[in-house]
RNA sequence: GGCCCCGUAGCUCAGGGGAUAGAGCAGCGGUUUCCUAAACCGUUGGCCGCAGGUUCGAUUCCUGCCGGGGCUACCA
């Protein structure tokens, strides 16, 4: 609907530029939803935009483009006011809202999403890719959803999306998880064991349960064997891989490609790069290591020019050295655009990678990087603390096991990527309306609950989009949820370029909001979507019950419930059809939490 | 030291060049307890961390400072 605005004030200004009223290209138009409703329902500030270029005041522009505006016939805009330092206040004709309906009902499942099949450019997201070194834990989850999302969101915009989970099953910490498992699988069968030194070893008690599966499985045949054994590490990687497959499974993360570091060093495409780098003599030995140089580019500590390791002196490729022919590869399998999500702390990597793409010949502009950033876990109002030194960790799989993967998702993305969560995973298994997964998904069951009972008391289908019947709509609050639904689009589009699901959320709970203040306000002066009880316990009733309204109500609620559905599906959270009715069977304790 | 993120109502957070800065919770005042749940309506409450700068216009962009968190490996 804002679209068809948009188009209509753009084909205005084309008028006015040919009449000379200013040159060059078109400012975009931007169109937004007033704060305030004498503000109409649409606001633009083209005039103010184009008052420089113009040479004219931003109100006698914002004159002239009204003047045009409400001259448009096609019966899209009501009226059109110059407010303030020259700002267009545009009022939609009823129709064009209540033709919101009419798109939700032929679109369905496809609204607010680009068309299927549009066959777009290809993008490659790549998340997670945490070491297959253990389960994933608590803060995994955030990348994994976040990642998710971006995937689902960049196909609602008509991407081919390729997600892809990068294993690091080569080096120091595959290495250390070997010598775990040798460790854990020797105490297994009562050898004698010496615990690895120092950090260089997984406390985790999932490696003391794999070395006595190992025990169990093999007896002591692999005893003889030393630490390093390629067989240690192995096992381990598989079994740990296959757990976090299954963790990622119960978030509802879908994966696309593992993409295998090993396998890629076997390709000799990391020798290709190094010595495509070495012959543009962009690399160097130094202190027994070769590396990348940079130039001024990078400092370290004390600020000093800093190369960058690619082959460590004890002859060890290190992670960046794979990073590079990976993310060339990638870029050879097809995307056009590659979007790495990492966590914030590695955020000193972004330019280095970039920077070595940029050497090896790649557009460093196809290479975006999300950085998201850390989470915390709250349990009635205090912090949930794990101890590394000790292995201990809040996994993924517990919270996920909590609350279930709804209430997961639409935590971990309630806030922007870039700013600090703190997950309160009380509030996420709350059954009541301070839970703002329960609020929102309560929004879609009612919305089906009052259809389903329109259907099995009332014998009423929702019946198909009529612009006569779409005028019994005269709730304020039924206009402003008809307006909300026609942004889904506009919120999908810009969540998707912002490469964060966040505002999907912050939509979702605006648009439940309003379906619950209508669904109470209505219950409480009676002129509910149904009739009630007690309007049905008094004789004649039937005849004096407004159905056109309802049946209008109908077809508005169930438009309703198609919005709530389709974004929540962009987020993947369950859409319910029915809230399990809860019993009162409160008995962990669990208070609600003082905040202080 | 350098780099990244954050600082908006008592609390949790939206908004990211435009009009009188919003929501939920908490507080206060009312109404209601019947389509699946204690909700609804109204209302109080803000130097948008501080100081400069850019701009017709800054909570929003830039710089500096203050406060909080994080990173700063020949680990990934």
């Amino acid at each position: 609907m804002n679209r068809r605005v948009r188009q209509i004030v753009e084909s205005t200004l084309e008028a006015l530029r040919n009449e000379g009223l200013f040159e060059g290209e078109l400012p975009p138009v931007t169109l937004e939803r007033p704060k305030r409703p004498e503000h109409g329902d649409a606001a633009t500030n083209v005039a103010l935009v184009l008052a420089k270029r113009a040479a004219r005041p931003p109100r006698e522009i914002a004159e002239a483009i009204a003047t045009r505006l409400r001259a448009d016939a096609s019966g899209t805009i009501a009226s059109v006011d110059v407010a303030g330092p020259g700002f267009l206040n545009v009022r939609l004709d009823p129709n064009a809202f209540l033709g919101v309906l009419a798109n939700v009902h032929a679109e369905g499942e496809q609204f607010g999403f680009a068309p299927a099949g549009s066959r777009g450019r290809r993008v490659n997201v790549e998340f997670v890719s945490a070491n297959p070194t253990g389960p994933l834990h608590f803060g995994h989850g955030r990348g994994a959803v976040l990642g998710d999302c971006i995937a689902r969101l960049l196909r609602a915009t008509g991407w081919d999306v390729t997600t892809e989970f990068y294993i690091n099953d080569r080096g120091a910490q595959v290495a250390a998880l070997g010598r775990t498992l040798h460790y854990r699988y020797l105490q297994a069968l009562g050898h004698e064991a010496v615990e690895p030194e120092g950090d260089g070893w997984y406390r985790g008690e999932y490696m003391v349960e794999l070395g006595q599966r190992l025990a169990r499985e093999a007896g002591d045949a692999h005893a003889g064997k030393p630490a390093g054994d390629p067989f240690f590490r192995d096992y381990a990687k598989d079994i740990l891989l296959d757990v976090i497959r299954r963790d990622l499974a119960a978030l509802g993360v879908q994966i696309d490609v593992w993409s295998s570091e090993r396998a890629l060093t076997e390709t000799g495409l990391v020798e290709e790069t190094l010595s495509a780098l070495r012959a543009r003599g962009l690399v160097a030995e130094q202190d027994g290591a070769t590396m990348l140089l940079t130039g001024e580019r990078f400092q370290d500590k004390e600020g000093r020019p800093k190369n960058e390791v690619l082959v460590k002196s004890d002859g060890e490729l290190t992670y960046f050295a794979t990073d590079i022919p990976y993310h060339l590869d990638k870029l050879r399998r097809g995307a056009d655009l590659l979007i790495d999500v990492w966590g914030a702390d590695h955020h000193g990597h972004v330019p280095r990678l970039r920077f070595a793409l940029e050497c090896a010949g790649a557009d460093p502009t196809r290479f975006e990087v999300v950085l998201v950033q850390m989470v915390r876990a709250y349990r009635d109002g205090v912090e949930v603390k794990v101890s590394k030194r000790a292995g201990q960790y809040l996994t993924l799989a517990e919270i996920v096991d909590e609350v279930g993967p709804s209430a997961a998702r639409f935590f971990f993305v309630l806030r922007r990527h870039d700013s600090q969560l703190d997950f309160d995973v009380s509030l996420a298994k709350r059954q009541d309306q301070e839970n703002p997964v329960f609020y929102v998904q309560y929004a879609h069951a009612r919305c089906c609950s009052i259809v389903r009972k329109a259907r099995e008391e009332h014998q009423l289908e929702v019946p198909a989009y009529d612009a006569t019947l779409a005028r019994a709509l005269e709730h304020p609050i039924e206009r402003d949820v008809m307006l909300r639904l026609g942004e889904l689009p506009e919120v999908v589009a810009a969540a998707a370029d912002a490469r964060d699901p966040h505002g999907v959320g912050v939509y979702l709970r605006e648009l439940a909001g309003l379906l619950a203040s209508h669904y109470t306000q209505t219950k409480r002066t009676g002129d509910t979507v149904l009739p009630l009880p007690s309007t049905m316990a008094s004789d004649g009733w039937r005849e004096r019950w407004p159905w056109d309204r309802t049946r209008a109500r109908l077809m508005w609620l169930d438009a309703a419930r198609q919005v709530l559905a389709n974004a929540l599906r962009l987020l993947g959270v369950d859409a319910p059809e029915k809230m399990a009715r809860l019993d009162v069977d409160e008995t962990d304790g669990s208070t609600a939490p003082a905040e202080g």
